[in-house]
DNA sequence: AATCGTATGATTGTCAACAATCCGAGGGGT
DNA sequence: ACCCCTCGGATTGTTGACAATCATACGATT
């Protein structure tokens, strides 16, 4: 009686984010371009309205801003961006891998430990793509499995946001080895349950890719006092 | 020339949503009440077209959520979405913290003990509401001075979330003396910059309120396996 | 009495048209 | 050449109306 699932579909605007979200994901859209609603809507096959609704999602979530009258824009990320990105991922990943940590911490490291093979093997046979693709996958699963519905829906957005950095600074991971390598040994922390470890993997994972794309600037320095959100990368 | 600032207004959906917001956080909307858009537009004098834009803001945040041709409803929150809550609260503000004492944390250890003063005084004159006040206020603070915008968009919902927790569960802090020295305590770990100290202490602080909101039921305790949000703390 | 079918009112989902605003081109003046 | 003004096209913001769906009450049937 339990295999019945929901049959209502979800909301339209719902399912135009989602699709809007995957174009930015992979730079079908990039930043600081406008989303003009008419041809949107057109491409959808819904009215303007309608498409407004999922815009203002994306922009509630932070990837779209513009000013009243001029339009919606994918956002810029800044220098500061970029940290604060990868600030923020450093503290939903690693609660949800705390959670683990306290959960079925062995089921998540063989799942987990997949997902690193195929990473793997995409770097031996130097598929960038596919490195890319698993990268994402990796973590994604691992917030997942921490089975905090808060920290995934963070986590998503935050991926998206990663793969524009990384899109839009050209980051080819230079050195996909050490990359994969990184992933390795948290899988094997985590199996382990060495938590302080898991957590320091963590943290300098997230410190490496800041200091690769913003040249200068590490994980854990102060962030600019407040306000700067310039929308640019280059303004 | 950098006090000019921008004349444009914000967006009316934004405005909306933010005075929606407000409203579910002081309870003006019970959780599992109907957001009738007819009547919410009426009371703000727009069209529902315009009103409807806000709604799926506040559905992406996960304040509302609702079925197809039904309606959106205030989220009520299960006893996972407690634990949910606090864990998210928890990475938010421990990596918050964290930020805080690689910058200025003598600075905001200040202004953050001005906030503590008000919280003890209201205490000592048992004035509930302006303890609550003050709790929320400290913490939103706290993000604030992380500079992370991100984080502080996070805090945000998850504040407001926490006074539904607290006000569905009728939680009155019976014991806010305790209450207010957890939060002298951080002040004092945060001027010493004791960075271990600091992060026991929020967990301690964020499992002390899933205890007492949630009897049986930790911080750390693993949750459902995935796919519970049922809607509500009573089914 | 219980169940099913039906009508009815209310609410949501969607749309196309109108109003307001912005951007750029062109012309006139200095 | 430079600046300012004006105008037209294009885009966004907003609205009211229409279609689709849901919840409820009521009556018919077994």
């Amino acid at each position: 009686m339990s295999q019945l699932t929901r049959v209502g579909r979800e909301s339209t605007s719902s399912i135009i984010a989602r699709q809007l979200r995957a174009a930015i994901r992979d730079g079908e859209f990039e930043p600081g371009a406008q989303m003009g609603e008419a041809e949107l809507a057109a491409r959808f096959d819904v009215s303007r309205g309608t498409l407004r609704e999922a815009l203002q999602r994306l922009v509630e979530e932070g990837l779209l801003s513009g000013e009243r009258h001029r339009g919606l824009f994918v956002r810029e990320l800044s220098a500061s961006d970029v940290q604060d990105v990868y600030v923020t991922r450093n503290a939903i990943e690693q609660a949800a891998a705390r959670l683990i940590l306290h959960g079925d911490r062995i089921g998540v490291a063989d799942e987990l430990a997949g997902v690193y093979d195929r990473m793997r093997s995409a770097v031996r046979r130097g598929d960038q793509r596919a490195v890319g693709a698993a990268d994402v996958e990796f973590h994604e699963l691992l917030v997942a499995r921490s089975g905090s519905h808060r920290l995934m829906r963070m986590a998503r957005t935050l991926l998206i946001e990663t793969r524009m950095c990384i899109r839009a600074l050209q980051d080819a991971y230079e050195l996909p080895e050490e990359l994969a390598a990184e992933h390795g040994a948290l899988v094997g922390a985590l199996r382990n349950g060495n938590e302080a470890l898991v957590l320091g993997l963590i943290d300098a994972h997230m410190d490496d890719a800041v200091r690769r794309l913003t040249p200068g600037r590490g994980l854990h320095d102060p962030l600019p006092p407040l306000d700067p959100e310039p929308r640019a990368v280059g303004s």
